[in-house]
DNA sequence: CGTGTTTTTGACTTCAGTCAATTAAAGTGG
DNA sequence: CCACTTTAATTGACTGAAGTCAAAAACACG
């Protein structure tokens, strides 16, 4: 990798898990107008009905997407991390119809909207891997319905922390079994679509069988074969190569 | 539009829904290599983990998209309509994540994987247009995941039958307050997360108050802005042109 | 230290699921 | 067109998972 401290570096990782790409795209990639955007917890990126003039990149941190209904009632409906585009949906559908909020301090790297797009149609392997990351967010988003239509409390949130787990470890962001989820147990519950109180409970037996300690912000998993078979979490939805998938006997090891 | 009977034809019809081609674009759409397949309910058209050769435009007809869980819970994660793309998510990401069968009798034009993605890239206005289509699906799943997660029986099955009807609407294949709808009860339930038994009492209660009759197959909506106002459906999730939308005040009569 | 958030717990409610049986519809083949 | 089979819809009685309300305890942070 070229440049390790560049603010795009964290897309070019992600875009590489789609295959390699030519020098040329590369330094196409990093050579896009940026400017790095430091935002708190808690701040909005976009809002529901904005017409965003810029997409931007996670450099570092998380972001959530969500939506409210509404008596006020919210849905988390995805999880963005190192890498992740926020708004290329938004940008190319012109009007926001979620809302994008930092999850913890957040790094972004701001590119208008004009020049990704201006990328993505004249570097064709890079535009397909950009398409591929939405269609991958959209596998994603399918297998959330699956696990908050049909799955049980429990077995939901098992899933949720497999899922995370895998998606850090792909990303280059954290341990599989072992990372920090920088969440309130109301935001848990927003996202699995369940109560807060609910969430409390459930994660309570959770430790108490043994599958996973969450403790404050932290996540521990004994094992992680145990766990996804425990929440149904079969990786095949996150279409990871098989090099970025974590050694699941690490899970075993602290 | 030029070929009113050609096969593809609803393919452009879609595509137009985010702006005007150019007649070379339409041509090169028309050009795709294709035959077209005829399918009976409720046969397969990918299955998950295979690997696709070939998408397929549906020309008329309705496919789901499914999941299943490992206790053999099922669950629709999409619903598609004429113009719809069938496995351009697969075609791309290679290795199929869920089911796509057909819902009624359905037509189908099926075309090669690379025809397609050639398509996408040598034409970029086609290219961008496809790629809204994935992104539109994506806002669907996220609404679905909304919908689900956050909302009780009644409001599911209203914002569904509501999603239902505009987008029915847009493509042409419906009247927004009078549809065909072939899906059984169970499958309904599998769509909104719910259990068939509770899904037939539920239609029950909406039915007696007046919000919407679903006799057999078919929906009857009375009062298109009250059921949406219900079921807390704002249509614009679904990304349509304003010329597209359904005119509320045609849903008072008949 | 004190204030505001988050987590935890208990008691109680309710929405939705389960099981099981009945009725109604839709095919099917003679 | 009618018995026969299959599939779908409907209903009742009961169970159970998750929600609600409210208060207390534990943290986090200035």
């Amino acid at each position: 990798m070229r440049s390790p401290s560049h603010p795009l570096a964290p897309l070019l990782w992600r875009l590489s898990l789609h295959g390699e790409h030519s020098a040329a795209d590369e330094e196409a990639v990093l050579a896009l107008p940026t400017h790095v955007r430091n935002l708190e917890r808690g701040q909005y990126v976009v809002q529901e009905g904005e017409k965003p003039t810029h997409s931007c990149v996670i450099v570092a941190g998380f972001a959530i997407r969500h939506k409210t209904g509404e008596d006020g009632a919210r849905q988390i409906v995805s999880i963005n991390m190192a890498g992740g585009m926020i708004d290329l949906q938004n940008s190319l559908l012109s009007i926001a119809d979620h809302n994008v909020e930092s999850l913890s301090r957040m790094k972004a790297a701001v590119i208008p909207r004009e020049a990704i797009i201006e990328l993505a149609f004249n570097r064709p392997a890079v535009g397909k891997a950009l398409w591929l990351e939405t269609l991958i967010e959209g596998s994603i988003a399918r297998e959330w319905i699956m696990n908050i239509g049909r799955r049980h409390a429990p077995q939901r949130l098992a899933h949720f922390f497999c899922e995370f787990a895998y998606r850090l470890h792909a990303v280059g962001a954290g341990s599989a079994c072992s990372y920090e989820l920088p969440m309130t147990q109301a935001q848990l519950a927003d996202a699995v679509g369940l109560t807060g109180v609910h969430v409390n409970r459930v994660l309570k037996a959770l430790g108490e069988a043994g599958l996973v300690k969450s403790f404050r912000r932290s996540v521990v998993i004994r094992n992680l074969l145990a766990l996804a078979a425990y929440g149904d979490f079969r990786p095949m939805y996150l279409h990871l190569p098989s090099h970025a998938l974590p050694a699941p006997w690490d899970a075993g090891r602290n």
